[in-house]
DNA sequence: CTAAGATAGTTTCATCTGAAACCGGATTCA
DNA sequence: TGAATCCGGTTTCAGATGAAACTATCTTAG
C-alpha cells in the first residue's frame, strides 16, 4: 500500500488551483448568467472588447487575449451580435477580418457586470493579509506571465 | 470611454487563476491522455481512490472528494471498470452502494502517472522562492480550504 | 498576372458535460 | 407493516466543446 505513494490531492498544487479557480469563476458566473443570459465565454469576450476599446479588435485578437480558441470566440460573437451587444463590420482593406465594438446595450451590460466581478475579487482578497495579497500577485506574475 | 472602467483582465485575479489552472492541468493531462487513454476525470477518480485506499470508497464519496458531480464520476467509473483499472462490487448490507478498488492494472497506471504529476508540480514550484512557496500554501489554505 | 500558400472566421462532427428524470434499495414513521 | 421519503447510482436530453474540414480573402513567389 504505502509503497504506492499516492498523490495527496488536497495538497497537490494543480488540483487545488483548479478547485479554487472553478469555485471563483462559478461564483461570479452565477451572478450574470441568469440575469443577463450571458455565458462565461461571452462575458470574457465582452471584457476584452471593453478593455481594448481604442482599436477595433478582430475575433482572432480577442481569442488570443482570452486564451480561448477561435471556435468558442466565434460562437460567443454570433450570440453577442445577435443580442445586439456587439456590432460587427467588415474591416476595410481586409474583408476577412471583422471589426468588433460594444454597442450601447453591450456597454450597459458591461457596466453592470464589471463592478460585480470586481466586488467578488475584493471579497476574495479581503481574506488575505496585505503581505499575502502582494505575494499572490508576485506568484501569478511568475507562474502565469501575461 | 474612460468612465466605463473596463476590467483589466490581465490583473483580474479570477481570470489569472483560471488561465494558470488551465495551463497546468492541460500540461499534466497531455502526458497521460494519449499514453494511457485516460481522461482527466478518470485520473482524478483514480487518484482519490488511491489516496483513500484503506476503506472501500463509494462513488458518492469519490464525487465529494473530487468536487466533480456524480454523473461525471459515474461515467469515469464505467470506463475505468471497463478497462479493468477499477473493480466494483456491491456493498454488503447496502446494495445501492458500490465498493471501489484499484486493480493491479489500475495501480500500475497510478504508479506511473503520480510521479509524473508530482514532477510537474515541482517544476512549477521551482520557479518560486522558498518564501513564495510557503505563501502560496498559506493563501490556498485560506481561499480554498479543504 | 497567377498558382501556392497563409489567414480570418465559420461549420461540421464526434465527444463531453450537467441538470433533471429515473430506478432500485434503504429508512422513517404512523 | 406499508406508504412516504430519502439516497446511491445511472440514463436521458439538451447544450457546450474542440479538432479538423471548409470558405473566402489576402499575400507571396515566380
Amino acid at each position: 500500500m504505502a509503497d504506492h505513494a499516492p498523490l495527496e490531492l488536497e495538497r497537490f498544487l494543480p488540483y487545488r488551483l483548479s478547485i479554487l479557480s472553478n469555485r471563483v469563476s462559478q461564483a461570479i458566473a452565477r451572478e450574470y448568467q441568469d440575469r443577463f443570459d450571458l455565458s462565461m465565454t461571452e462575458w470574457r469576450v465582452m471584457a476584452v472588447r471593453a478593455r481594448y476599446d481604442c482599436d477595433g479588435l478582430s475575433a482572432t485578437q480577442v481569442a488570443a487575449r482570452t486564451e480561448m480558441d477561435k471556435v468558442a470566440v466565434s460562437r460567443a460573437l454570433t450570440r453577442l451580435v445577435g443580442a445586439k451587444r456587439v456590432s460587427r463590420r467588415a474591416h476595410d482593406g481586409d474583408k476577412r477580418r471583422s471589426v468588433l465594438r460594444l454597442s450601447a446595450a453591450g456597454w450597459k451590460v458591461h457596466d453592470t457586470v464589471a463592478p460585480l466581478a470586481r466586488a467578488h475579487e475584493r471579497s476574495m482578497l479581503a481574506r488575505l493579509s496585505a503581505d499575502e495579497q502582494r505575494a499572490l500577485q508576485a506568484i501569478l506574475d511568475k507562474l502565469a506571465p501575461v
